[in-house]
DNA sequence: GCGACAG
DNA sequence: ATCTTGTCGC
């Protein structure tokens, strides 16, 4: 099955899920040795009439942080939105935004889960596949699987575990805050996951800052559109 | 059958 | 995700 057939517009259920499952046999799980040069972080935002989006890739120095470079792609929505198929929704315009690019990152942050998913093939790896590029999953809110709570301190994690396979992890970035869901996307391993993921969080943000800059973004591009049609 | 359900 | 103000709490 040819994993391009994600352009088409009207895949069943079924489709879909035989795509993933496809793409589960070729994951790869391996250690992040030190530390990347640039990492790219991914969001959208929807517009008010829900038919259109705009896709944010932001370009982020690791060591320093600094933002290099930023793109988004503001086109319509061809896929609903269905639980458990995010990425068949968000991955056309990200993949128009990624070609917009003249960094190419070395690790790729996404706004969603990557094997914390029933099939183990959620936004973040399904994308590693159209890009090649090691992918980590940012979840807010729970998903599936089941953990302990952790501890309300800073830095605490529990691992997540469904059917027997730990699928991520739960991480308390700020005391007393909801924690945040992190998921191996894709070539890379869970502790480094979390290595990489920790070095975004300040002390300002629950969120990864390569994340929250992506999230800002995205809303800032949407207001400034609005404000340009009116 | 009922509830849950990334963004 | 998005619609939305004030307000409870540290």
């Amino acid at each position: 099955m040819n994993i391009n057939v994600i352009h088409s517009f009207d895949l069943s259920l079924d489709e879909m899920k035989a795509i993933q499952q496809s793409l589960r046999q070729q994951i790869q799980i391996t250690p992040y040795p030190g530390q990347p040069k640039d990492v790219a972080g991914v969001d959208l935002a929807y517009f008010p009439d829900d038919r259109r989006a705009v896709a944010v890739i932001v370009i982020m120095d690791y060591a320093t942080q600094q933002i290099k470079e930023t793109v988004y792609h503001i086109d319509e929505v061809v896929q609903e939105y269905v639980p458990g198929f995010l990425a068949f929704r968000e991955l056309p315009l990200f993949l128009k935004a990624w070609e917009k690019l003249h960094y190419e990152p070395d690790l790729v942050f996404f706004d969603g889960n990557g094997m914390l998913h029933p099939e183990r093939v959620g936004l973040a790896t399904h994308a590693s596949f159209f890009i090649g590029k090691p992918t980590i999953g940012i979840a807010k809110t729970h998903f599936i699987g089941e953990y302990p709570e952790p501890q309300k301190t800073q830095g605490s994690v529990e691992w997540i575990k469904d059917q027997g396979d730990v699928v991520g992890a739960v991480l308390r970035t700020q005391d007393g805050v909801k924690p945040i869901y992190v998921s191996v996307g894709n070539y890379i391993d869970l502790p480094s996951v979390l290595r990489l993921t920790q070095h975004f969080v300040g002390k300002e943000s629950r969120i990864p800052e390569i994340v929250r800059q992506a999230d800002l973004l995205t809303k800032q591009l949407r207001k400034q559109a609005l404000a340009e049609e009116a």
